[in-house]
Parts: C-alpha cells; structure tokens; sequence
DNA sequence: TGTTATTCGGATATTTAATATCCGATTTAA
DNA sequence: TTAAATCGGATATTAAATATCCGAATAACA
C-alpha cells in the first residue's frame, strides 16, 4: 500500500521535541514515548535508528539518554524517514523485460527502463522535497503557530524531564 | 519500508504492450502473465484491479481478454500506480500531537501538523511527476530505443496471441 | 572499589500487509 | 443445449511492519 512507516512519524516528532533541549541535556527513550503515548520499547527502537544514522547522540547507562548530534539547521526530514526506512527506491524495477519470449539480453539493458526511469525521477522530486524541510523550519513554524500557553506547557515539562547526559557519547 | 508494490511494475508493463493492440482485439491475462514469465493469477489480479479503475475494459468467458479502456495519452503512470496500490497517502498522520501530557485539544488542530503538511507537499511533488508520463510517452520512448529486430519480435508474438475480443466489454 | 540501579542496544514474538493461488460466475462458439 | 474458456472475487501463504523482551554498558553510591 506504499505506507511510510509510524516510526518515521514518531522518529520526526521525537526529533523537533529534541531541539529544545539544553545544552548538554537530554531525553531519556522512555520520557519521549511517554510524552507522545505511544509504545516505550517501539519508540527506542526507532531512535537507536536515528543513532546509527548519526542524527542523535546516545548514553547508557544510568543518567542515559538521548539529544541531537549535530545542528537542526543540518536535519533534514529526509534525513529521518531515510534512517527509520533506509535508503533503497521505492520502486522495484524486477527487469521483466528481459523475461518471456521477447526477453531482451541483459546487454541491452544497461539503461533502465522507462518506466523504472520515470519512477526515479518521481522519487526523486519526493526526496528533494523532503530535504528541503529541516528540523530548525519545523520548529520555527511550531513556535509561530502555537498558543504561548501551550509552548510554556511543553518547556515546564522539559525542564523536569530533561536530565544531564552522562559524558560518554556515541 | 516505503515499498511499491510489484504489480504496479507489472500492471504497467502489460500496460504498455496493450497499446500496441489492434482495434477491437485483446489479450488475455494468461497471456500477458507468460510474456512477462510471472504467476498468472497474481497477474490477473492486478488486471482486475485496472478494470476496477476503468483503464482496461475486459470480457469475459470464451474469447475474452482485456484492452484499453481510453487513448494511451490519457493514461497516466500515477493512474496505473493508484489503481494498484490505492490513493491514500503514504504518510499517515496519526495526530500524536493530541496525545501526552502537553496534548493539544482537537479544536486546536483544525490545519494538518508541520510534519503532516512537509509529507504531504513531497507525495504531491511525486504524484505530480508520474502524473506528468503518460502511456504514449512510454512507448513512444520504446519505439525510439529498441532495436528493430525486438520490435518485430514483439509484434509477431502480439500477432499471434492478441485475440478478437468477445462484444459484450465492461 | 565493588554493588546496584538505570538505560541503551540488539535479538525475539506478534500482528498486519503483500504475494500467490484457487474455484465459482459468466460468456461465446459449436 | 452443451462445453470450453476466461474473468472475478474469495482464499492460502509469505514477508514486512509493529510491538516486546532481555542482556550489555554506564554511572552513582555505599
């Protein structure tokens, strides 16, 4: 049914939370699922992708936790649904045209084909949107866009879930 | 993990080859299941599933098969891709901003969330370009690019297997 | 310096969707 | 009228998405 997975949703939303956080500070797997109600084990599932993907830095251990690794000016939302999803097309291109009785030789098949062709060009323009978006526009609009109640709700709730990291990072 | 379903690649190959039909004449789903050497039923399936869209017409019992229901150039690949894998939208978004501790009150939430809305810019991008290919672009590049000899391969075997189809279309 | 509480990371179940198949309904030709 | 042929919907099977668990690693504290 060509469905993005809900962790790529989850992984997004984790991420913007993520910005807010001091200097030094982070979010425990447990704190962030929690805040979002959803399943505690699935949502660190998906952030452990975004580790090996580079997007956030982890500690364990006790006073363990999660916080971005790099600037969110540098985070695209492309960047996360390809760690969540990973990086292989969409389409499948299975080359039945070297199939059946008109089978074409392999040889002649350097180019792909033209429907292949046309479905690259389409992700393409998917992915390019995407990486227009970064995680710094996301919470700019968030920041505009929200009741200054509600943003004073949600730094409240940082302030007393937000724990000192622990040095070692990876 | 954001994957099209094969027999959207399928579906549009069979596509192709149906343009090259003489009028008033078709193919059935056996036959272009053993051109493209993949199962013949999960080949009929996706068939049905053009019918349902109305971009194949198909007859039934003796003599029967399917044709194109409308000008190659009025045939889209976003058309192919929605008739088998359905319109809805890749992203789903599940509102998990309503959720948690900070959840924001449904009447709050009247314009789709930042994340949503990116999403949903980028599948219009991607709509958007495989809407731009039509049938008769797809083939007009196969023309242009085959070898001479594969094409009349390919018409001998239509010649041979492309059947009077029965009145009675649907 | 050992011990324990805590948290991440990879491996493991469960549920849902994609893939493949079968049999009845329908049509035509003989 | 009969029989052969073909589509259409319903049914199995396999793979992927979803959810969960337990061991490895870290740091605080006695």
């Amino acid at each position: 049914m060509m469905q993005i997975s809900k962790g790529v949703e989850w992984a997004a939303h984790a991420a913007v939370m993520m910005i807010a956080l001091p200097e030094g500070r982070g979010l425990k797997a447990e704190a962030l699922a929690r805040y979002h109600e959803v399943p505690t084990a699935y949502m660190a599932k998906q952030l452990q992708a975004l580790s090996k993907a580079g997007i956030v830095q982890s500690s364990r251990g006790a006073h363990g936790g999660y916080r971005l690794a790099k600037p969110a000016t540098d985070i695209t939302l492309w960047d996360i649904t390809a760690a969540i999803e990973g990086h292989a097309p969409a389409f499948r291109c299975t080359e039945i045209r070297q199939n059946g009785p008109c089978g074409l030789k392999k040889k002649d098949c350097k180019n792909p084909c033209q429907i292949a062709g046309a479905f690259a060009v389409a992700e393409r323009a998917f992915r390019d949107s995407l990486k227009a978006v970064t995680l710094a526009d996301l919470s700019g609009q968030v920041l505009r866009e929200s009741k200054p109640e509600h943003l004073t709700d949600v730094m409240k709730w940082l302030g007393a879930e937000a724990v000192p990291l622990s040095k070692k990072l990876s």
